[in-house]
DNA sequence: TATCCTGGATACCAAAAAGTATCTATAGTT
DNA sequence: AACTATAGATACTTTTTGGTATCCAGGATA
């Protein structure tokens, strides 16, 4: 019928989501941008429903993609951070726009959250 | 480990992902803009890696979420128009600053792209 | 010596999303 | 009578994504 799964991207909306789609990832990025710099466990934290395989790998993706800096620090036990590139920077006020139609659109529906977005903060998780 | 995929959205980001995720969701949500009102066959066209179960699936997901509006004539061959809704409308600027970052991140990466996204006029697919 | 801490890795499995192929109705045209 | 066009529907399969559970190193601390 139409064509199998390519690799190269139809047009720049079609690659723009294939970068920041999945579950996680806006919410990383998101995280990231309002606590400047997280470490690894405080990621984990934050991201109430996340498991420490998918954390991993969507902070590869994103690292691969150039949207997430990872610094390591050889300490013991072990201190990884991480904080937002210039390139990903850059997508903050289209994040911000979006969470902002979300609250919106979520009170207008009745629809509850879990947590909230806009006081994201550690152990009061989002 | 973490729980289980819940259907309450942990906050307005997740909530926003879980209703403009997805394969074609963007796309549709960017050429109905641009064109202001698209029928299905003249979408199936322009989105050229679609196949009618997806697109008619994720037409009436949006259409659920009042994301898109669905006007049938009666006609016959049948007529089924595709139109934004205000609520979809304030999606537009992000889409449009994602689709930016898109291009020129693609740029820079020097990653080409079946169509372009700027022109996406129908025949000439996006 | 045993346990805790951090930041993961890995094998295996379940669920969700997407793809393939085939079928439909109805009227007008050839 | 056969064929075209539109806008899908449906059963089934494959691919992708996410989840579960368990494991690791290596120093600090009890």
């Amino acid at each position: 019928m139409a064509k199998k799964n390519i690799d190269t991207p139809i047009c720049a909306v079609d690659f723009a989501f294939r970068r920041i789609g999945g579950k996680y990832k806006g919410r990383i990025l998101w995280y990231l941008h309002v606590h400047k710099v997280l470490r690894y466990g405080e990621l984990r934290r934050s991201i109430i429903d996340i498991t420490t395989k998918m954390l991993t790998q969507t902070l590869r993706e994103l690292e691969e993609d150039g949207l997430v800096h990872r610094e390591v620090y050889h300490t013991m036990p072990p201190r990884v951070e991480y904080t937002l590139t210039p390139s990903s920077r850059e997508l903050i006020p289209f994040i911000n726009h979006l969470r902002q139609w979300g609250d919106r659109q979520m009170e207008k529906e009745g629809i509850p959250a879990i947590g909230s977005s806009a006081e994201c903060v550690i152990k009061d998780p989002c």
